[in-house]
DNA sequence: GCTTGACTTTCCAGTAACTGGAAGGTTTAG
DNA sequence: CTAAACCTTCCAGTTACTGGAAAGTCAAGC
């Protein structure tokens, strides 16, 4: 099939996938006589793992090392598994970040009356501590 | 003052301040004779401003509005507040995406030995239906 | 007066992961 | 045989900086 065809089945854009092997986290596909790429049963799964992979969040070098844990029948689970949960843990680190910024502008946001009027302890607060109770 | 001072009150790199001119953030400043950035205490308040507002995370276009309504003495705080607020928005439905995300490994890792033997049920799970329950 | 080191300047490149678009070749249905 | 639908490559843009090179400036010390 083509790289439509194959981008339709994977989920992922033609796009995407000419990114990826320009990039190197899959192999050149095999050309047609007349340039055009052609993918197999087999690329399709393993694009449709990367398109998988991604959506969780993995980056597309952990992408990579996941790729080759997949393909590799001698891999420890453990490896696997240590990869994941590091992801989980900057997933966590991230969601920490983002809650603490929401609570702030949340604390800040509380006490804008949100009117016609001008004062505003939002912009006070972001500006320094002299309007910040 | 030079850069380097306005940074260090400011708390954000030279670099940074260097940037922000370029791109239109912050208006360029005078120069001395030689070349040299001259910034004064105005100036070291609004890049404090901007400073902070990154630190919520609102965009760099954003922290412009929150600028320009920041020096605006006829702004409405409402303007301020669904600012904000809209930030707010984006922030939770990026940590909800997180948080499934997250879920999901979990999901996941949990059934995975992490041990040394092979089968992994997260490289199953990541390459389809098949492997997952 | 001269050197040395700390600052500063500009400019170019790189990061992450695509996405859009232009210009042109190929295939296929009708 | 033509027109639509696909495909190709290549370049640029996105977000928000950050690193580094080459070179100019300034203040202090000898």
């Amino acid at each position: 099939m083509r790289i439509g065809e194959a981008a339709s089945r994977s989920g992922m854009a033609a796009k995407t996938i000419r990114f990826y092997e320009e990039t190197g986290l899959v192999a050149p596909a095999p050309r047609t006589y007349s340039g055009y790429r052609e993918f197999g049963d087999d690329d399709v799964r393993r694009l449709r793992f990367i398109h998988r992979a991604r959506g969780l969040g993995f980056s597309v070098e952990e992408v990579g090392r996941l790729l080759s844990l997949w393909s590799d029948r001698e891999r420890a689970s453990a490896d696997v598994k240590r990869l994941a949960l590091g992801h989980v843990e900057r997933i966590e680190s991230k969601m920490a970040e983002l809650r603490s910024m929401r609570d702030a502008i949340l604390h800040l946001a509380e006490r804008c009356h949100g009117d016609d009027r001008p004062e505003c302890p939002i912009l006070d607060g972001i500006a320094g501590e002299a309007g910040a109770k």
